[in-house]
DNA sequence: TATGAACGAAACGGGCCGTTCAAGTGGCCG
DNA sequence: CGGCCACTTGAACGGCCCGTTTCGTTCATA
């Protein structure tokens, strides 16, 4: 027998009018591993489509644009991201941009990369992260919150800015590709951050 | 005469064995224009060219990548960005962020936008943007260096970590198209900020 | 006067875009 | 039971851009 594996079909087909869970599997699962091996820069719609023996129409039929797919893959990636409770918000904090880019040095790092960069292209992508950053902002500023019920940090503080204050910074390393060996930055940096908002 | 303008060259040539400064001028000013009217989209070596009615061989020739085209056009933008001096850690800080918001929001803000794009796609770029941005964050670090001096900051301050998180902000401001009235913001930032590092 | 670098134009093979078409599949409803 | 209709795939479309090469030219320099 020169076939392979004929129990498993070698391509897919319609399962009829209704949605093919596989399809749907096998596209994200190759936008996942495309940007995983050569990052932003080899993923296309054509390369997706290709791995995942899929036809581009399918994809397009599902995701909109690049960048649905795109945070598709990544908030599927999000589950595996500890919260930081130390019981000091300079603890919290450093812990939480820690837990960030240990995240993020994987191939995560490189799915949300890419989905930046899109935002700067695509009106659609950018107002999909924008979304996507409200409620990530409003998520973290729990942290400070909590902080904030102990009387550890002032009333006045402005929590969603500080928290946004936060994330950038961890932004700033991703896009600079500084997500390895900051653990002395990280520190200097929630160090000025907890100061900043104690009471 | 069927002719039009005929002392002016309809088309430039070359000047012989040396780089004509009116090609290299021609071609910043329409990479720039190009970018102002159409944004990153519409922002392509051929694009550049045709405005620019020069040929895609001279702008490889002198501009290795899109993006040390793209770092060119916005450094010619940059002389026009005051540098805040106000005599307290946390005014500087918040004029440092209001200065570059207002400057960011007219087209320079879409070219350093598109640039960091860039860099998440090219290698090239991505090293070229590093080195632009330690030269910066080494640069804004003095206005945190003269609160040092004045001993308003305490002397263990990592000037240039906290010179980094300043721009952060910044960065993901513009990422994420929040560059107008951001007022109350920037002034919740920069009380964090700046109480962060009194001595 | 000969060399050689720089110029613009055109063309190359290759890739991706987003869409359209045709053909096969099978659940659902009449 | 039979037809409808949404789904999936593969192939192909015109269009744009990539980065490079070739060509004929212009002219400073050696």
């Amino acid at each position: 027998m020169t076939e392979l594996t004929p129990t498993q079909p070698e391509s897919r087909r319609s399962i009829g009018a209704a949605r093919n869970p596989q399809s749907h599997e096998a596209i994200l699962e190759a936008a996942g591993a495309i940007l995983a091996e050569q990052g932003y820069a080899g993923f296309s719609i054509e390369a997706v489509a290709r791995r995942a023996k899929a036809g581009k129409p399918t994809i397009y039929r599902w995701w909109p644009s690049k960048a649905h797919l795109l945070l598709d893959v990544y908030t599927r990636l999000k589950d595996h991201l500890a919260e930081p409770d130390t019981g000091t918000l300079e603890g919290d904090v450093r812990e939480f941009l820690l837990n960030l880019l240990v995240f993020w040095a994987g191939s995560p790092g490189d799915v949300f990369r890419s989905l930046i960069a899109e935002a700067q292209t695509d009106g659609k992508a950018g107002e999909a992260l924008r979304e996507y950053c409200v409620d990530r902002v409003r998520h973290t500023a729990r942290l400070i919150d909590r902080a904030k019920a102990r009387g550890e940090v002032a009333a006045d503080v402005d929590s969603l800015a500080g928290s946004d204050l936060l994330s950038s910074y961890a932004w700033k390393l991703l896009l600079t590709g500084r997500l390895e060996g900051r653990e002395h930055d990280v520190a200097a940096v929630a160090r000025i951050m907890a100061r900043g908002m104690v009471g």
